[in-house]
DNA sequence: ATAATATATGAATATATATTCAGATGTCAA
DNA sequence: TTGACATCTGAATATATATTCATATATTAT
């Protein structure tokens, strides 16, 4: 996952005009379709990074309560058994795609979800896994 | 992400009884139902190792195009151009997860997608991350 | 058999990430 | 204003990951 910076490694350029190999083994016509469906680049990179963002458990936690009720920093660190700093870290990469907000109340800072949409893929995802 | 191996960062156990700090802001009445919302910390691995794995551009390409048809390795790398060789990596980490199944043809190997349950992620994300 | 092709694999490398630690900042209470 | 608290921040560290490269394996064609 990448965020909050441009991605370092090298990105593949997309292959010219043949996109298969001469040893290719699915006819010219298909191949032209391929690229039609092929994921562009840059999008991909975006999914990537939303997705990539649901990839930690402790950010999946994180949410998890956040999911029901705003929540300070030191409770959430709290309820999640993290340091207060790894949680405000997590937190910052949340916020940076925007999938929680937060209000400042005299020293304390409230977070809570911003984008609930993500609730249906950790429900999906969590049904998903007991299933199989 | 972690696949295919236990994590070697240490978990961190779940606070013992009274969840949060003596400067606890929640009443302690609603910090034992955080308790009960809170994701178990074992489903949550698994959740993030899901994600995790379509926290990859280069993986989500491929995933775009085994969604429509079944593809051997070297096609595959051809039209994502990518080497086949990481391609192949690639494939092993989907198929660790049973995202993707294959097939042998002769020297050729068809890769499809198994679980066609990520493609309704795939689209959630794609059409949320259209929206903003 | 031998060579050519298709794929897989492991080690090495480069990059990315999560956490910790020390300390900075801002807020409240005495 | 001094000290305690709540949160944030950046650098350092440990770990995780993706790719490449060299090589292994398996299949087909000659």
């Amino acid at each position: 996952m990448r965020f909050m910076e441009q991605p370092r490694h090298p990105l593949p350029e997309l292959a010219a005009d043949p996109i298969c190999a001469p040893t290719c083994t699915i006819p010219l016509q298909q191949a032209k379709q391929l690229q039609g469906r092929l994921l562009d680049i840059h999008k991909a990179q975006r999914m990537a990074e939303f997705f990539g963002l649901l990839g930690d458990a402790n950010r999946l936690r994180i949410l998890s309560l956040l999911a029901e009720q705003e929540l300070c920093v030191g409770d959430l660190a709290a309820a999640v058994a993290m340091s207060e700093s790894a949680v405000s870290h997590q937190l910052r990469t949340l916020k940076s795609i925007r999938l929680v907000q937060y209000r400042k109340q005299g020293r304390h800072v409230f977070y809570r979800l911003q984008d609930h949409h993500v609730l249906e893929l950790y429900q999906a995802v969590a049904e998903h896994l007991d299933e199989s």
